[in-house]
RNA sequence: GGCCCCAUCGUCUAGAGGCCUAGGACAUCACCCUCUCAAGGUGGAGACACGGGUUCAAAUCCCGUUGGGGCUGCCA
């Protein structure tokens, strides 16, 4: 490669930003990245009907949560229209276009009526027409020949031109279409290498013309493979739970979603699967890029979550739970808190799939008024023995010089011992009393953490209900 | 309908003619570990869509079939 790559990625300010749309990007920040190249954000806002700007600050903050940042940009299409109709007029005055004044329903009223397949026929290819408001503008595609997209994925790609209808350069209303814009663009950003989705190889043929027709190379193209549902449709705003944002919410960390996007249809040659971003870097390349579309599996990708979860410090840890806790109503931030969030994080941080778990596994220490889950209290209410279990338990834990857990734990082990019974069997009642449901952190370090006089109260409190 | 793409365990994939009795990971099952639940460990089940070629040899190359998907819009 003689120049550092420029590559673009131009989404559509359509919707909630797509995790689709955030594979595409990760794939071109780490082409990009990895031979010190340039990444572009483009808007592709020329639709008016279909675009709203609000969306534009949902992708730019979906891009910053995953760490992909852009070095030029964002760009709007929309504040660049003069361009494209420069390139269009150049396109009629060079004979490579035409105006067209024909409605769809006429279109397809001669299409049908004449046993011709779908799409448009040609008719104002040779009508002369002259611009006016309302005619759009069409590309004369060439009756002959082939036009050959070398793919850097899936190797060379010919389309017969005459499959080719004249497509629409620019919309009756003035505004240009994707096919136009994005070949002024590109052109204009000196782009380099176009990654996109599969999807968009069909229409690549159209550009190769306008760049062609404009006198100029076109850049490098890579189509990577789509993602699909679990039907092995295209994943769709409408059907699908495809929002970035959402996975977000859902407490999923960037890192697992990073590196559980960069293993769909790309993979690095061996059995790794944790990769960090550096070894991304070091390693992505466009010719491991696979050609079968990838189900998107949230299954696979919590355990991408799980696994970053269990490699977070304390307070790593803490700072990514704060949004989560701070939706509660237990949590007030106090460094008492803090401090007690912090003794138990090493505890559950391999306990929890999602972030969004955290709230519900600490919230007995935090809590002044304890509520017991329904199962868990049946399950105390269950065993005849509970009730004196909680009692000796008082007992036990009563007489203890340190609180602490490991000393909570021989106690409890020495008096399983002289009463016969499970440590396991033992403790049930306890865990219920202390942290109101069934399963949780380690009992021992639980009661560390809430201390003697809460933890004694918490059995005390129990005991009495039972009767 | 037309054009284009794709095809290895349920899923994500490794595999670029002999290393394949097809490897790994998720999910799943069993066991171990264990104060609950996780985590961790061990093991099990589980795939080359089909049919023809080419070749001494094919999951790997070619053709076809079947299946899936995408595009076919004055959306991107």
């Amino acid at each position: 490669m003689h120049e550092v790559p420029r590559v673009r990625f131009a989404p559509s300010p359509t919707g909630y930003f797509h995790v689709g749309g955030a594979r595409t990007a990760l794939f071109n920040w780490l082409f990009a990245k990895r031979f010190g190249g340039v990444f572009v954000l483009r808007i592709e806002d020329t639709d008016e009907a279909r675009n709203s700007p609000e969306w534009i600050d949902g992708i730019c903050s979906a891009l910053e949560w995953l760490k992909i940042t852009w070095d030029e940009g964002p760009f709007l299409q929309s504040e660049r229209l003069d361009l494209y109709a420069e390139a269009a007029q150049s396109l009629f005055r060079s004979g490579k276009a035409y105006y067209c004044d024909c409605q769809r329903s006429e279109i397809d009223e001669r299409v049908r009526s004449a046993g011709l397949p779908p799409g448009y026929d040609g008719f104002c290819r040779d009508r002369g027409l002259q611009s006016a408001t309302g005619r759009a503008l069409r590309f004369k595609v060439p009756k002959e020949g082939e036009t050959v997209v070398d793919d850097l994925v899936r190797g060379k790609v010919a389309f017969e031109n005459r499959t080719i209808d004249d497509f629409i350069l620019i919309k009756g209303n003035g505004a240009p279409l994707f096919v136009l814009a994005n070949v002024v663009d590109d052109l204009d950003m000196r782009i380099s290498h176009v990654i996109r989705a599969e999807e968009h190889l069909p229409t690549t043929p159209k550009a190769i013309l306008v760049y062609q027709a404009l006198g100029q190379n076109a850049p490098q193209f890579a189509h990577v493979p789509v993602l699909v549902n679990e039907k092995r449709q295209k994943l769709s705003k409408r059907r699908d739970r495809v929002a970035v944002e959402d996975y977000k919410e859902m407490g999923f960390l960037p890192a697992a979603m990073e590196n559980y996007l960069v293993l769909l249809g790309w993979s690095p040659g061996d059995d790794r699967e944790f990769l960090t971003r550096q070894d991304e870097l070091d390693l992505f390349s466009l010719d491991r890029v696979g050609h079968s579309p990838s189900f998107f599996d949230v299954t696979k990708m919590l355990h991408f979550n799980k696994h970053y979860l269990s490699l977070l410090s304390s307070e790593e840890l803490l700072q990514t739970a704060l949004p989560f806790l701070e939706a509660t109503d237990f949590w007030d931030g106090t460094p008492d808190q803090r401090s007690s969030f912090l003794k138990l994080a090493p505890e559950i941080s391999t306990r929890i799939g999602l972030v969004s778990e955290i709230p519900g596994m600490v919230d007995f220490i935090f809590k002044s008024q304890l509520s017991i889950d329904e199962s868990a209290f049946n399950s105390v209410t269950t065993d005849s023995n509970s009730k004196k279990l909680l009692e000796r338990s008082i007992e036990v834990f009563s007489g203890l010089e340190i609180f602490g857990s490991s000393e909570l734990e021989s106690a409890c082990r020495a008096w399983a011992e002289e009463s016969g019974l499970s440590l396991r069997k033992l403790q049930a009642p306890i865990r219920v009393a202390i942290t109101g449901k069934k399963v949780g952190p380690p009992l021992f370090s639980a009661m560390e953490v809430l201390g003697r006089e809460t933890s004694l109260s918490r059995l005390s409190d129990l005991a009495s209900r039972l009767s």
